[in-house]
DNA sequence: ATGAAAGCGCTAACAT
DNA sequence: ATGTTAGCGCTTTCAT
């Protein structure tokens, strides 16, 4: 039903092959035998069978890219960065998400592979094993790994340096005078561990003692971000230790313990200053305008795509690069003392 | 350098044939070869080149989802319904974000078709042409429309209901005694038209007279729905009509409502009921609950699923369905007055 | 139970 | 400037 070269081909008394080189752009055509074949398509509403052109060349001018789910801010800033990068080398972008369950990621990557994207990028769940590990070692398509840090030594990463977040966040409080230093602390994840190193890795620079009672574990998957931070911040607050800083795994977790401060009339930022991290614009706005610490996922994922891009040009050559893009900080009055 | 049919064949002395059938689990084969077979796939790590099976047979199992953006939880949900529904039947789901770009969104929609994907949904942007207009009408891969309402009359569509979106909220305030009830009034899109007209309808339903200063276009893209919010609200307490129950285009907007509410002293509910829209788990729990009208995300995505398999399945007969699914209100303490 | 032949729609390489 | 041949990896059909 759909219409084919060879279609147009007979129509035109011209062979399939003709037909082909015109819509493929080669020179060696007439122009009138061009233009007649451009119209006749144009009438037809040919469209080239892509699989057929795949099959053929073994390139398929698409990078696929396998993530837990939709719908997180910061895959689709990553999104938008590998799209910048990749569109104008006349690659599209398809992604597939799993909906957070494993045996679907392996099963989409494996579908990737058959399908012969060009490149594959993987943002892979917490509960993910390390991908070549169930790939085989005799991988050809070149595979990326994004985000968190799952990736075995020999994998290519790009991703933000987690360590460095919690690093910036607490040392933006110290510069601001905080001396006790609270944290709300995000999930046991390779990125939640990371960041409260960086916490650490701060306080050790800057010969502050680290008090455990100020780590709060604001867990619980019973209720949202927002409530753990408010719940996190009593928690703080009811402590020995109380608090005169306070750095949170998420903006809306800075939120919740925002309210929660503000509703013991404690003064943001004199008495309490807060440092959220994501830079949700959504959320950044709100009450108190939180500092936060921006993660650059459009960076990512240009990063990303030109690594795939290079990969792509260079079959064979496995560059093995892990790169980690720095994160920034955004002040705003949640931390604004005076200096 | 992939593995083939062929390169098994040879190790074995099959026939690439026997191959197929074992891998494809046909019966005709002898217990012993399919053993043989079997794992000397295995030990190859063999993967069909699904390119070719489809060139051959012309089926992907592959549903494709064009969207303006990742990042939206809504569409995530919807993702989740399609998720569910396709997977048990075999097929898989990619979805191309055209960010934003209606060229780009076009783009994307062709690129589908040529790559043989067995059904299209399109999400489109507020931006878009109707599909069909610009597809040709030749069209024989079965294509959905999502969510918004640009479809022509002879597209097939799931989506939210969403002047009832805005009844359901005006008739909740009603419900609970308000009387003079503003409107925080998003863009100026099919979805948000449909909306306001839900919410005249149920004023006009309710004998209520329709005060236009209650109604606030909330606009301006320099500033969060936060933001938006916020000033909205101010805006409609320096009127001359003082609402006391306010709904808004989304549930962020119903905070930052909220909170100018608060910053003035009024109490919630008793002063002013709010309701928002979106039921955004991240959002509904702050500071005062905050009661919404939910879009069932997830049951949008399954009937376009189903829609779509039912599609896939009888080509040529064009169904031609307009499906609406009604929106549920989630009460929470912004609206609970005593009755 | 196994296999040979043909072809899906396209393009690379090579005539004419 | 145009056309012929061959084949990408798979499956459908029809022998054996």
């Amino acid at each position: 039903m759909p219409v084919r070269l060879k279609d147009i081909a007979r129509d035109l008394n011209l062979s399939k092959m003709t037909i082909s080189k015109v819509l493929r752009g080669q020179t060696d055509v007439s122009a009138d035998t061009k233009a007649r074949v451009l119209q006749r398509a144009k009438e037809l509403n040919y469209r080239p069978n892509t699989t057929a052109r795949t099959l053929r060349t073994g390139q398929t001018f698409m990078i696929g890219m396998v993530v837990p789910a939709i719908g997180e801010t910061f895959l689709a800033e990553i999104t938008e960065g590998i799209d910048q990068v990749i569109r104008s080398a006349g690659y599209g972008l398809m992604v597939c998400p799993s909906q957070q369950d494993p045996k679907n990621e392996e099963r989409l990557v494996e579908l990737m592979l058959s399908r012969q994207v060009d490149a594959i990028l993987v943002a892979p769940m917490d509960e993910s094993a390390p991908l070549f590990e169930r790939l085989g070692k005799n991988q050809t398509v070149p595979l990326i790994c994004l985000n968190r840090r799952l990736s075995g030594p020999s994998e290519n990463f790009v991703g933000i340096n987690e360590q460095e977040v919690g690093r910036v966040a607490c040392e933006h409080l110290l510069a601001m005078g905080s001396r006790r230093i609270g944290y709300l602390r995000g999930p046991h994840t390779p990125v939640g561990d990371n960041r409260y190193l960086g916490y650490r890795e701060a306080l050790t620079n800057a010969d502050h003692a680290f008090h455990p009672e100020l780590v709060i574990d604001a867990m619980g998957t019973d209720c949202s971000d927002y409530t753990r931070g408010f719940e996190g911040m009593l928690k703080l607050l009811m402590g020995r230790t109380r608090p005169d800083g306070v750095m949170a795994y998420s903006d809306i977790m800075a939120v919740g313990a925002i309210d929660a401060a503000l509703s013991r009339n404690i003064k943001i930022p004199e008495g309490i200053a807060f440092v959220g991290c994501g830079n949700d614009p959504m959320v950044c706005e709100m009450r108190v305008p939180l500092s936060s610490v921006v993660l650059p996922g459009q960076e990512v994922g240009q990063r990303a795509a030109r690594m795939a891009l290079r990969l792509i040009a260079n079959p064979g050559k496995a560059e093995n690069r892990k790169i980690f893009i720095s994160p920034k900080l955004v002040e705003r009055k949640s931390s604004m003392r005076c200096r």
